[in-house]
DNA sequence: CGGTTCGTTGAGGCCCATCAATCTATGTGG
DNA sequence: CCACATAGATTGATGGGCCTCAACGAACCG
């Protein structure tokens, strides 16, 4: 009974959400089209990018789940994002040798491997490719500070239930009164995500569903009750909505 | 006794930042500095950008201190970004229409107000600057990562530490044994910026100074232990360095 | 001098961390 | 098929870090 697991995979760069911001020409978007990266595939668990290394490619995750960690010299854990098909998952390496965060697959997951010199080339040759860049890193950014926003403001509730809100629209969930995925987050990892422990994780999952305002089974997620889950979280979709609307 | 408060003010777009970054040409620079660009300035205080309005400019700081700060519906704020003289306030406008953050000046500031049209424009026509601009939005990126796992994994000594070693740093004050400048955040404004109430920013920078840490008097700090402070915050200036080093 | 803003300090309580145990599901080898 | 191991979810008990409420002091200013 779980819905649809996100966006349909991407087979080309033409497809990526790269070439999809209105920035792209039609002409620039068949010239992407007309390139052949490589593509790779990797299992749940394992290392896209090393914290500290400098990886020669961006990945452009085509299918699964992954996420961006970064370990402190103490050995806590943050995840400043979580990483859904359509994506880069390294974005800083486009100008940044040096990866200051790891990436991890969190299911198994495509990647279309994209070497960075041609993704300068490729900004440098075609202005809308190049504009797309930015407006990518400008996405990220307006993530980022919500995502600050919560961690510095919100309870572990009004956290948990932003971050579902917040995936479930970025998956493009269609919005029935009812809306399930999977979620492949052990609680561990939500901690992670939120700055909280695996215990209080549980707790407050706990509280949710007491709540009625979710439901879950096994990796199966479902929001059972949107406008309660908002009012908890204070969720305002707008940031998300005008990021679509500036991609028309 | 205190030290400089920052770099020295911006004449001109040649100056900013944007035209510092290697990637724009000798010939793409002077087009910058035979611009000219209207300058203003704000008391402090005073809002240069409202939240969810449509700004129709960019504007670079020239001089003095700003800070983002969010509104969420209950009345909750947090800053995720405090802006010191070469950044620009509200980089996100460069491409989105709406700001979903506010801009105050924090002391009285003196901006040069780039029209976004004119942004666009350079950035198409100058390879360079567009790439700049991506560089700029791409640095916000980091430092807001970086913030992330602030608020998520540290405490409150951890994250003040933090605040006032990176602020040094950007400030580029010079490394001496001792390291002054004049901080003009309340303790009210410290705490949204870290996510705590102003009492407990006030006990935190009390604890600081019994360690011997770092030393206030008024708006002035002085961080007499730079290695001390820099255990307490975990703080690992490579990321920060990493971004000048691209520059070069 | 009275008002306002900001810094400082105290008392009490709640949210979440910590430590620890139990339970379930899954997988593995004999 | 069962014994065992492992990973993850769940629940309880206890403590601490930070919030809340409150009062007072200090600096500045009209």
């Amino acid at each position: 009974m779980h819905g649809s697991s996100g966006p349909r995979p991407l087979q080309s760069l033409g497809d990526a959400r790269l070439a999809q911001l209105g920035f792209v020409s039609k002409r620039e978007r068949d010239a992407l089209l007309r390139l052949s990266v490589p593509t790779r595939t990797f299992e749940a668990g394992e290392e896209l990018v090393r914290q500290g290394s400098s990886p020669k490619y961006l990945y452009a995750l085509s299918e699964g789940w992954a996420y961006r960690s970064i370990t402190t010299r103490n050995g806590a854990r943050q995840i400043p994002t979580v990483i859904i098909a359509g994506a880069i998952c390294n974005l800083d390496n486009f100008l940044f040798e040096r990866a200051d965060f790891a990436v991890h697959a969190l299911t198994k997951v495509t990647v279309l491997m994209l070497p960075r010199e041609l993704a300068l080339l490729l900004a440098e040759q075609y202005p809308g490719v190049g504009r797309a860049f930015t407006w990518l890193a400008l996405t990220e950014n307006a993530i980022l500070s919500q995502w600050a926003v919560g961690l510095g403001q919100r309870s572990a509730q009004g956290r948990l239930a932003h971050l579902l809100l917040e995936l479930s629209t970025r998956l493009e969930i269609s919005a029935g009164r009812e809306e399930s995925f999977d979620l492949p987050l052990t609680q561990e990892l939500l901690g992670d995500v939120l700055g909280l422990t695996s215990v209080h994780v549980n707790r407050t999952m706990r509280q949710l569903r007491d709540a009625g305002l979710i439901a879950t089974s096994g990796p199966g997620l479902t929001i059972l009750d949107h406008v309660g889950l908002q009012a908890v979280a204070e969720f305002d979709p707008s940031y998300l909505r005008q990021i679509e609307a500036s991609a028309a």
